[in-house]
DNA sequence: AGATTGAGCGGCA
DNA sequence: TGCCGCTCAATCT
């Protein structure tokens, strides 16, 4: 667990890769490591909403330990762009399957903010999301916002 | 192996 | 609006 400006960002590795991450966190969790600090720090930018997310999963090394439908699921929410949503519907009919099957998946996105689960809403309202709906509100908001800034300008 | 459970959706009153 | 049935992968029992 990594902590820099206020939060505190869980990070688990294994053979290098990086397979397991919390959001920014107001609290700890458990016992302080150095280990993944450029890491830890991407993960805050991409919570603020001040990278995309596509050149993260490009500058780190990652890898998807979960099962095959899970990484479809997955795979297909990456190709959502910044400031952007789908609905669990529209994922489900592209991967031929039904919404909650969708929506089970990205419940156990192992890799929060790096995969743009957030992205991912219900057709009436925002669904759910594992750290709560207000943090999912949260950061869905200050995405459009750095879009609208940048239509602006 | 069978039953239950969701981060859902569409239809019908 | 509210309820009901459908759906299907994952998680129990």
């Amino acid at each position: 667990m990594i902590y820099i400006d206020g939060y505190y960002i869980g990070l688990i590795f294994k053979d290098g890769y990086l397979v397991e991450n919390t959001i920014p966190l107001k609290c700890r969790l458990e016992g302080y490591s150095e280990e993944g600090e450029e890491i830890a720090e991407l993960i805050l930018k991409l919570y603020l909403a001040e990278i995309d997310d596509k050149k993260v999963r490009k500058k780190i090394k990652y890898k998807l330990l979960v099962p095959e439908f899970t990484k479809k699921v997955l795979d297909e929410v990456c190709n959502i762009r910044f400031g952007e949503t789908k609905t669990y519907g529209e994922i489900a009919k592209k991967l031929k399957t039904s919404p909650r099957a969708v929506g089970r998946a990205l419940n156990k996105n192992p890799l929060p903010l790096i995969i743009p689960c957030h992205r991912v809403v219900a057709k009436n309202g925002l669904g759910g999301y594992s750290y709560g709906v207000e943090e999912k509100a949260k950061i869905l908001k200050r995405e459009k916002d750095v879009l609208l800034r940048a239509n602006k300008i």
